[in-house]
DNA sequence: CCTTTCCTTGACACGGTGTAAAGTTGACAT
DNA sequence: ATGTCAACTTTACACCGTGTCAAGGAAAGG
């Protein structure tokens, strides 16, 4: 039947797992991962049709095992603002580690690639969301006085869980280039300049 | 004469500065460039031992073009503290969309070229000196109060440099992978906790 | 005119992805 | 036991990119 295949399904979505993990993400090449998984490259083929394809769903199968979502479901469910900020950071600063491979894979390959792009950039819209989600429940415990302090605390946060790994990640933020750098000039500025961040 | 040499060896700079800067930097190929230089391939390796070493070749020439050295001088030389934080900060800020194409090449490369992975680590050091003496000149002056807040400062600084694109264009930061991503959960929770950045 | 230098063309080795064809293995049904 | 089907294997090859090699052409300078 085909449980079988979906046994060597997981065989090598553990082995593409091991391999990412292994470091050199961007350059972990089908044989190797069929090596890993002890079966022959072309029958990697016979399960995912191409090399992107076979990383985007290692990509998921790393979500589903590390329960990303019930994670983060603790960030939205906690008493208090503060505490859901503090579990949503705790839950993507866990999930940076985990996912580097993969996001290192994806980033490699989202010049050529449409698919690893169109990954990269849903993995994107997520951690937007997140970020939003997070500072409406500060702003909910009054930890932030004023409205246009949300808009700055959410560009923070934002920048913060966007650097190197995440950043490595998943890449575009979907500002322009522009904007992500005038934002963050303005940031390092207003910081260190004492501007009225804190309430 | 050698000066034929030396033109047709800018030529090509010139040309891979162009594809790179027409994106999809990490894939421009070597027939790319070459097709821009209006010369053969071969004649590519003529000039340059490999790709990559043209493509660090074109970072260095990009670096003088642009004269950031000069530029960076500012940070140093201007009159306050705040001044020279803000020139620094500017010039940083312009100097991240000029070199981003190479750095999306370096980045690619990086994992299976030690040449690449050493020109990263390059300018990784560059722009780590450039934060230190940046928060010094602000100490200097005043404006951050206490020792320790130098300390968050120049956590601050850097994490805010290293976003993005710059991250992209010089990747690993030095740091272990841990560390940053402690560093960054720590950041973000005190600044938005309303921790004692400011002084 | 001959030499030297720079560049050209054409061919090819190598390593990676992805495809195609034919053979092997094992489970399962009749 | 025999036939059948599915998963997997092996071998081979097309394609594309980097990098190398050999032979030849064009232009400058003695």
């Amino acid at each position: 039947m085909s449980s079988e295949k979906i046994e060597t399904r997981e065989k090598i979505l553990n082995a593409a797992l091991k391999q990412l993990e292994a470091g050199h993400a961007a350059s972990v090449r089908m044989s190797d991962i069929a090596k890993q998984a002890g079966i022959s490259r072309q029958a990697l083929y016979l399960h995912f049709p191409a090399r992107v394809e076979l990383l985007i769903a290692t990509a998921r199968y790393l979500d589903e095992v590390k329960d990303i979502d019930a994670r983060l479901a603790k960030s939205r469910t906690a008493a208090t603002g503060v505490e859901r900020l503090g579990a949503f950071i705790e839950a993507w600063g866990n999930y940076i580690p985990e996912i580097y491979g993969v996001g290192q894979a994806f980033l490699a390959m989202k010049d050529t690639d449409e698919a690893a792009a169109v990954a990269w950039e849903d993995r994107m819209q997520a951690v937007r969301h997140g970020c939003n989600a997070a500072v409406k429940a500060l702003k909910a415990d009054g930890a932030l006085s004023r409205d246009h302090s949300i808009k700055q605390a959410t560009d923070i946060l934002w920048t913060m869980l966007s650097v190197r790994n995440w950043e490595q990640l998943t890449g575009a933020c979907g500002w322009s280039q522009r904007r992500y750098i005038e934002t963050t000039k303005l940031l390092a500025a207003r910081i260190l300049l004492n501007d009225d961040i804190c309430k």
